[in-house]
This record gives C-alpha cells, structure tokens and sequence, in this order.
RNA sequence: GCGCCGAUAGUGUAGCGGUUAUCACUAGGCGUUGCCAACGCCUAAACUCGGGUUCGAUUCCCGAUCGGCGCACCA
C-alpha cells in the first residue's frame, strides 16, 4: 500500500482522481482493459470488488425502478439491424461530417466552418457542403490551407449480419431504442393502458473520438434506461404527493444567467414553471433518491435544466443529474427527459407501424354524423371503373349538397350528375369512445459507469490516525462489496477454526464475508478500510471463553461486542442501517 | 484527430550508452505478536511495444500504443 507517499510522477501530490483510480486499479476494482496487448483507450475492466460494487448499483437501481415504480425490464440485443438508427436518427445525426486541412491536419466540422452561410447545415449532404465551402473560398482557420475531401465519421460501431455485406448491423448507442422499438409489446403487456414503463440496464456503445477521463467518457459502457409512455395531455403524477417536499438544488435555465444554484421544494419548482411538470419532478425526485442511496453525495449533486440552445429540439424539458468532481467539474451522471412523441413517431413513419394507444374517454361523446348512402346497384352499372371515386365524392358532401333534385359532383375533372333518388342520407347519432394517441416519452436515463465512479469518488477519504494516514472508502454498508470480515485476532489453530466456522455461517445466510489471518489485526482492519468493508468480525480469547466476538466500525472505528452465535444476525442489521452501530452491542474501550 | 509532456516490480519512485537496475511500501512464507498500517529473517516481483544509431540501448533518435494537459469533439 502506499498511502504514505501519494506522489504522482511529477513529484507533485496526488490528487483525489489519481488516489482513486490508484486504488480502484491496485485493489481489484477496476482497471483499464486490455493491458496484456498494450490497451485500448476507452475501454476499462470491473475487477472482483469492482463487479460487486457495480451489480449492486444496478440492483439497487432495480428496486428503484422495477420495483418500487412497476416499470418492465426488459433485454434486447445490443446490435440492432439498420432500420432502428435510421429512424433513431443516430445513422444520420450520429454522425459528423469532418474535414481535414491538408497543409496543418487540423480536423474541422464542416458543418460548422459553413455556419455563417447557411441556415440549417444538418439538412445538407457532404457534397452539398463541400461545394459551399468550396464557392465561398473556406480555408483552414488556423492555417489557411487548403481542406480535403468531406468524410463521415459516424459515432456507431458497424458491423454486418451474416456472410456478405448486404446486412449491415450497428452495435447500440443507447439502450432506448430497444424500449421503443417493442412498443407494440408492451403495450399489450400492459393491457393497452396508459401509462407504464419499461427499463433496460445494458451494454451500450459510442466510438468516441477521444475518450478521456478514465471511466468518465467509455467506448463500451453500461447504461440503465427507464421509458415511461405516458398520456401527453395529463403530465401530472399520482405519487407526486409522496415527493413535493422534497428539498433539491436546481440550477435551472435562469438560475444559470445569475450564476447561482437554487434550493427549493419540487412543490415550488413546479408550480413556479421551473421544471416542467409532475412527471419530471417526480423522476428527477426518484433520481435523487437512488443518487443518494448508493452513495453520491448530496452536498455535491445538482440538477441542472439543459439550455434551449442544447435541448434536442424534440426535447420539451431537460434536467441533468451532475456531481461535483475535484478534477472533473461538474459531471453528468443521469438525464431526465421529457421526449415529448418524438421517438414514437419517427419509428411510426419508419416502420409504418401503429404505435398509438387507444384512450378511453370517461364519457363517450356524442356527435352527429351524416351517413350517405349512395344506391351502388344503380351506379355501378353506370359509372363501371368511375363508380367508387363517384361514391366517394357523394360521401364527402354535406347535408346542403345533398338536397335539391339533382346532386352534382366533380369527378376526375368532370362534372357528373346523379338524380336525387339514387343517394339516401340520414343524420345518426354517435358515441366516440376514445381516440387514438401517440403517447408522450418521460425518459430517466442514467451512466451507470459515471456513477460508479462518482460513487468511489464521493466515499473516499483519507485522513490522519495516530500520525498514520489512513485510507477509507465510506460506503454505505449495503453498497460495500464484501459486508464483513472475520478476523481471528492472531493465527493461531484455536482462533483461527472458529473463525472459519464463522465466515461459512455468514456465506449461508447470503453475506458477501472475507477472510484473513495475515500480518497484525491493524494491519487487516485498515486494509478493510481502504476496500470500505464496513464490519469487522474479530475472533479473539473471549470467544472461547464466552462465546462473544468483536465487531468494529469502519467508520467510527470503535467496537462492540456481542454474543456470537447472534452476530450474524446483528451484522446483517447492520447492513442494512436496521440498526445503530452504538445499539449493536456492549461498547468495548479501545486500547 | 491535432499540439505539448510522460511511460522502470502490485503501487509510488531512483538511475544509467556497458550496473547483479535503487529505495520504500505492498504481497507471500516462517517466527513473534492480547485489538488499529509493530518487529526480525526469508522470498517473489519491473526498464510499454516495433524499428534505427552503436561493439553494446532500459538509457540516444524515429514510429506505434497507453496516459496526462490544452484545442477540437461529446447526438
């Protein structure tokens, strides 16, 4: 360990970012991929502590979600065929057109070099751009050299579906799609009524152009989506009651001009117009929640509304979870969206499938309609191949064109006549029962990378003891990899068997429990510390003597004691915050 | 992608055109040890990769890879 020389290469101390990594990398946590072969920049391994730490965010995410909001998971495939993106919008607006100064190499947006000229840049091809940039005598900004040739440097990994080319496949951007795409579905899993949900936590991937930041910005990485279809003319929520209270800080549009972060009740942020909706500040609610039982700190957490100017333009409000990071700044980990029917729609026009929802009303509406009824065995004959566009004509008349002797209309150019008696009509009553709607999409979307280190971020510390530094990753106990450890007080046969015997009755009753004898009892304490096991299980002479073991806070670093054929018990309470560590047990003076 | 800087045991480092590659911590073993990184002995462990210059390269040069910073990018 090498908490007592936290020096980078340069000399210089380390800061919280290097500390962090340094251990996560030396612990076992994670470490970046591929090192045996030289690496690869943006892709990372979760080590053995790092993988638990990483399933229990996403479990924790599942009681939120799956759980406590009744929403679907669901798991599609992580490469999609080309029909998705296309609709998506990722094939089109994922990617960038680049162009590259021949003299300096200097890589550009074509698009944006042609900002000035033109309106709307996205809407033209690359050789539409290339001829504007060429008319209107671009040079390389820097340089004033000449640029090359426009080429597409799209953001999916491509790959092709079977042998040949003809099918080409694209490994996922987002896990959305896949909640959009199986629509019809749901739905009738849900029995055709709105609203309900549906979540996927997976594999997404993004071919970044330079990944930076360890596990900030990834290749592949790992994303927990929820989609909520609501009804788009009710944005309210019935459990928002259970939420307005709540205190946040939102740094909301307006608050972003004066520069300061806001405190207020999600009551007041919706009443004030500053977010949106319930729907919205009922997620963005649940978001600080689950932020806040895995473990990110409060006090460095916001919510910020996204600009107009960087809203997707679908988009009719935007909230973003951020954390404070010593190095980073302000980081996003979750975005809340209200997608409005955006998605739905375009996979409507690119499919041409029905992806709309039949809403009852709570009463039917009456309405009168005229029925026309033209007489078919005369006009038939008549009018041969004319004769449905003839009906059909009839029918778009109204009652006033229907009345006189003889009714006219235009067909295909001409004007034909029909005598009154050959087209019946009458006025019924109807009742409409509902209409079809495109529901609206509220979409939680969260990093659950960026969390993860957002998490280890938010629980170090390191702190002086005794004159010896010590290393601590404060998890909350339930979010700590391994829960305790069982440590005979020395290794010796006497302590060390029942020990043993102690660590399998934790494993039996489902308690992530480590082992070890090494080195002093300090020496094991503080390497727990620094891994944020938060229970230490000491095994000593008196438990011999009469049955009790010791067990010692992570935190506090004082112990209690307590009899041991209970401490499994009382551990596991103490996991799961049921019970204070002072309550556990007879408090132990510490030598 | 561009520019600048860097890369030596698990971690942090020292150093050099020819060394047995330095030191500390860590890890493993033995002994000791009655509760917060004790001690003694022992052990294991590294010059990122590919070219070039040279009698000889971990060291100098070029390139690649990875990492940091700045720019660009981040739907």
């Amino acid at each position: 360990m090498t908490y007592l020389h936290l020096r980078s290469s340069r000399g210089l101390a380390m800061d919280r970012y290097e500390q962090v990594t340094e251990l996560a990398r030396r612990r076992g946590i994670m470490w970046p991929a591929f090192e045996l072969y030289g690496g690869a920049a943006g892709f990372y391994d979760y080590g053995p502590l790092g993988a638990l730490l990483k399933r229990k965010i996403e479990d924790t995410w599942r009681r939120f979600f799956v759980i406590g909001e009744g929403f679907a998971e669901i798991e599609a495939p992580t490469i999609g065929v080309e029909g998705i993106f296309a609709a998506s919008g990722h094939l089109s607006g994922f990617s960038d057109p680049l162009t590259e100064c021949q003299e300096c190499k200097e890589v550009y947006r074509a698009d944006h070099l042609i900002k000035h000229i033109v309106e709307v840049p996205d809407a033209l091809s690359n050789e539409e751009i290339g001829r504007i940039i060429h008319e209107n005598d671009i040079f390389c900004p820097e340089c004033g050299g000449e640029l090359s040739e426009i080429y597409e440097f799209n953001l999916m990994f491509k790959t092709t579906i079977g042998p040949g080319s003809t099918h080409p496949g694209y490994l996922r951007p987002e896990t959305a799609q896949g909640m959009f795409i199986n629509f019809p579905r749901l739905l009738r899993y849900f029995r055709d009524a709105l609203p309900f949900g549906a979540v996927q936590i997976g594999k997404s991937y993004r071919n970044e152009i330079s990944p930076r930041q360890g596990v900030i910005r990834l290749r592949e990485f790992t994303q927990a989506e929820a989609e909520v279809f609501i009804d788009p003319r009710d944005k309210t929520h019935p459990r928002f009651p259970e939420v307005s209270d709540l205190t946040l800080r939102l740094y909301s549009q307006e608050a972003q001009e004066r520069g300061v972060i806001d405190e207020m009740t999600l009551e007041d942020a919706v009443k004030r117009g500053i977010i949106a909706h319930q729907m919205l500040a009922y997620y963005v609610a649940r978001t600080y929640q689950f932020l806040m039982a895995v473990g990110v700190a409060p006090e460095r957490m916001r919510f910020r509304q996204h600009k107009a100017d960087e809203m997707a333009h679908y988009a009719a409000d935007c909230w973003d979870a951020e954390v404070l990071l010593e190095r980073l700044g302000w980081i996003e980990i979750v975005g809340i969206a209200d997608r409005t029917d955006y998605d739905l729609k375009s996979h409507m026009t690119h499919s041409q499938a029905k992806l709309t929802v039949f809403v009852p009303y709570a009463e039917p509406k009456l309405r009168q309609r005229l029925v026309v009824k033209p007489d078919m065995k005369a006009l038939g004959p008549r009018f041969k191949g004319k004769a449905k566009a003839v009906a059909e004509a009839l029918k778009s008349l109204d009652e006033e064109g229907l009345k006189g002797d003889v009714i006219c209309v235009v067909v295909e150019g001409e004007t034909v006549t029909i005598e009154r008696d050959l087209v019946s009509f009458e006025v019924v009553e109807e009742a409409i029962r509902g209409e079809e709607v495109i529901p609206h999409v509220i979409e939680p979307s969260f990093g659950i990378d960026r969390i993860i280190y957002t998490v280890l971020d938010h629980s170090y510390s390191q702190e002086e003891v005794d004159g010896e530094s010590r290393a601590v990753l404060r998890f909350i106990p339930a979010m700590a990899p391994l829960q305790v450890a069982v440590l005979p007080l020395m290794d010796r046969p006497e302590l060390a068997q029942p020990a043993e015997a102690l660590l399998q009755a934790f494993r039996r009753e489902g308690i992530m429990a480590e082992y070890d004898t090494s080195g002093s009892i300090g020496r094991r304490y503080r390497r727990n510390d620094e891994v944020g096991t938060p229970f230490c299980v000491t095994i000593d002479y008196e438990t011999i003597e009469e049955a009790t073991v010791t067990i010692r806070d992570r935190d506090s670093m004082g112990q209690v004691r307590v009899p041991k054929e209970s401490v499994v018990e009382i551990v596991s309470a103490l996991v799961k915050g049921e019970v204070e560590f002072l309550d556990a047990g007879r408090p132990e003076e510490s030598t």
